[in-house]
Order: C-alpha cells, then structure tokens, then sequence
DNA sequence: CGACTGATTGACTGCCCTCAAATAGGGTGG
DNA sequence: CCACCCTATTTGAGGGCAGTCAATCAGTCG
C-alpha cells in the first residue's frame, strides 16, 4: 500500500493546503509525506479512531459522511483532489477523527503520520493557518447544509445539491456541465428519496434545463438550478 | 457599554477556554479583557462583520443563529456561562462571523479586541489550542444536529434537544431538572413548530415524565428523553 | 442473450405543518 | 381586590409534501 516518498505534487493540482507555504516548505512538506492508491469502498478513516494521519486527496472522489445510531449513513461532502482530512491529527493533539471517508473512485492520496505533521507545523507556521481556514470552511459548509435541510423544500434541495456538485464534480462537456453522479448519489447528498430525486429529474429534463444518461446528469445552464434553490416565494 | 479591565474571574466559571494556561498566563489573559454588560435582544455578534474580538459569556445566555435568506432563523446552539464566541478572530486572522449571536437574558462577556488576541496567542500557545477544541467542539455538535434533523421525528428532536438544554441550562430542582424555557423556543430549537411541541408536551406530561409550567419545563428523570432521542425501534 | 444495476412511474400513506379559535397565567393600574 | 391586557399555551380540523412500496422498463457488460 505505501508507497515512496512524494517529490513533486502532480501538475495543476491546486490546494488551499499549501498557500502560503514558501517554495523550500513546500518541498519539506512534500518530502515529508507518502503517497498512496485507494480504491472504491475503501474507508480513509473511520470516525471514532484516533486521528494519527492527516491527508490530502490527489487524484479520485472521496465521501465524507458520519454513520448514525440507525445504521444509516449521514452524507456530509464530497471530497475532490485537493481537498484535506483528518485535520483533527493537527488541530488538536490527541484527538479522534470526526467523520468517516469512503473512497468512491480510483485515485491516491498523500498522507502525512502524526510526528511529520508536529514537525512539520513546527517548521511552517502557516501550515497550522492554513488548516484552521479548511476547518473553518467545513463548519461554514455543514452549517449551510443545516440550513438547506431545515427550511429547504426536497426540491430546492435537489437543485441545490446539483449546484454544489457542479462545482466541485463538474466537467465542462459540448452541451453543458457533466456530473458522474446516479440518481442515488444524488439523492443520497440532497437527503432526499431516490423516487422523489427521479421525478424531479425528470420534470427538469421536460423542461429542458436538464440531460440525463445512466450514471450522469447534464447541466445545460447553472443559473436555473441556482435560482430554483434559492427563490423563497413568500 | 466598555467598563474597567476584569482583574479576576466570577468564582465558579469554568471554561474550557483557560484550560492549559498556567497561572501567570491566565492573569494576564484577564488582565486584557474588558468587561461588558449585555441586554436581551443585545446583538453581541453579527454575521458577515469582520471578526474584530473574541469574547466569552460570564453570566447569561445567548442564542447562535444564521440568517436563512427566507427571513428565518435557523437556530444553532445556546450559548451559557463558560462558552466562548468570536473564534473566526483567532482562527484565521483577517475573517468575517460566522454566525449571529443574540442576548436572550441579562448578563456580562468578556472581550478581547483583536491586538490583544494576537498578542495573548503569541504569549500563550496553549490559547490557540483551546480555541481549537472549541471550534472541532462545534463542529462536531453541528453535524450532530445535521443528523438529528436529516433522521429523527419531531418527536425525537424534541426529546434530544430537552436533554441538550437539560445538561446546559438545566438547574435541579425539588422535582427534576428545571428548564427556562417557553414552548416556541424549545420549538425553534428542536426545529419543530410551536404545535407540535405543545402536543409531545402535553403527551409526556399525561405520561407522567414532564411537568410544564409558563415559561418552564421540569424533567422529572433525563434517561426517559434519552431513550425516547435514541430509539431506532426498527 | 441473460443478468445485473440503474431508472421510472403510479398508487397510497402518514407525519407534521398551517390555520383558526379558544383558554389560562401573570402582572399592572385603578 | 378586580378589571384588563398581553403573552403563553392548548386543542381541533384540514391539507400537502414527500416518503414507502411494488412493479416495470432500460442500459451495459459478460
């Protein structure tokens, strides 16, 4: 599984985890971490387990999500390259990992162990900024997400959620934004049934601001899903 | 409003905040406070201004709530003596609130302006720590209110948010627990509407577990509310 | 051409919200 | 002490959003 030691973050990579980082700390952190491959259904961390490694998705999609005394899953974000976890391992000493991740795609990460990372916050001040910015950005989110599933109707919260997604999983295509995602996923992120994610789907593809193929949706334009989830109508 | 510098802290507060600090370094920490005197209604935070101090509630209570762009209110926590707020000051130096927090009884802070923030870190490292916890703290307590309403029944919320408040506001009392607590805002807290807490009220009350009273709820014993917040029954 | 996973559609159900209206507690001023 | 007011609380009736269940259809891969 572990791999050698990573020289150079792959090209295009862009990560709010090395801004303000100066080039020859970049290149310690860097030297610092090992890479490894993950593997769809493999669990990144497990909330509850002692956090000893913080990490950094390089390439694949990652789920976030926290397991409920019901046995279900409660969805939290998605994570895309770029994006860091386990930053309990840094933010407070002993501490254990808040959520569970769940690789979904091929893909590899870099991870950091528990004395590289005291070290190497020790060397690079703004290493221990840039972390609490990423936390801080993760309360805002799942703070936003309280307030869609609070006052949100199911398909406001569907368009929303394509929005999101979009952003984060979109790929520019020939007719629009293209979204690997299935009606389950879908539906799984919005909380929301599969069949009521499936009608509304359809009624926006009638519409026509809206393609769908099996494992994929097709945004002709943002702005209509940005409006449906935001008009308050009252 | 801005009155004379705190030399000691009111007898009896615990919080989280000065766990770490040696002696020396709390009074100095104290030494840099001011202490103001808060009203109900009072906004003692706004959301979206530049977090310019962090304080902390010394006697009172406060409500944390965003702004929803319908005009409402989604409710995020109370705030009780010992907790502390403003923590985007520290976190990340040039930030915004995150939330708004609003005086709901009389009551004091203590507050720190940003300058003495920067110092009082850079003086006590075991500070930045704290604030740390504190923000994963909340972080973990949003995601649990995320699954709260994503899974539970009115029902169910109800019963959780009892025992949440029970354990912050909650006094003993000749029959149970006493809570300061009307209806509607054990509604909004629990994300449910004023009816429907009035009914589950009443039904606990017929039940023989709950005693209302204007303005106040005595839980005669927390584990029937803790049960009933846990149950899966499937 | 099966087999499997994903998508679709319709019928039904139920939780909980909305709205309307009445009741009760608690303080105030006369 | 009583009249009054304002707020908190209670109760009932009705309705809608969206979830559950069952069955069918479609796409993909061997």
């Amino acid at each position: 599984m572990t791999t050698a030691s990573a020289a150079a973050l792959p090209p295009g990579l862009r990560s709010t985890f090395f801004e303000g980082l100066t080039a020859p700390e970049k290149k310690a952190v860097l030297a610092a971490a090992r890479q490894e491959r993950i593997s769809p259904h493999q669990i990144l961390q497990q909330e509850g387990d002692p956090a000893i490694r913080l990490w950094l998705l390089v390439t694949g999609r990652a789920a976030a999500y926290r397991l409920e005394n019901g046995g279900g899953k409660l969805f939290l974000r998605w994570g895309v390259p770029g994006d860091a976890f386990g930053l309990a391992t840094i933010v407070r000493a002993p501490a254990r990992y808040l959520v569970t991740i769940e690789a979904v795609q091929e893909g590899s990460i870099l991870a950091w162990d528990l004395p590289s990372c005291q070290a190497l916050v020790l060397r690079c001040p703004s290493l221990s900024k840039a972390v609490n910015s990423v936390v801080a950005n993760y309360l805002d989110g799942v703070i936003d997400e309280l307030g869609a599933r609070s006052f949100q109707t199911a398909e406001q919260r569907l368009a929303r959620m394509l929005v999101l997604s979009a952003r984060q999983l979109g790929r520019a295509g020939r007719e629009g934004i293209e979204l690997d995602l299935t009606n389950e996923q879908l539906a799984v992120t919005a909380h929301v049934s599969l069949f009521t994610a499936t009608r509304k789907l359809s009624n926006w593809q009638d519409l026509g601001i809206l393609k769908k193929h099996r494992g994929k949706i097709v945004l002709l334009s943002l702005s209509f899903f940005e409006r449906i989830s935001k008009d308050t109508w009252r």
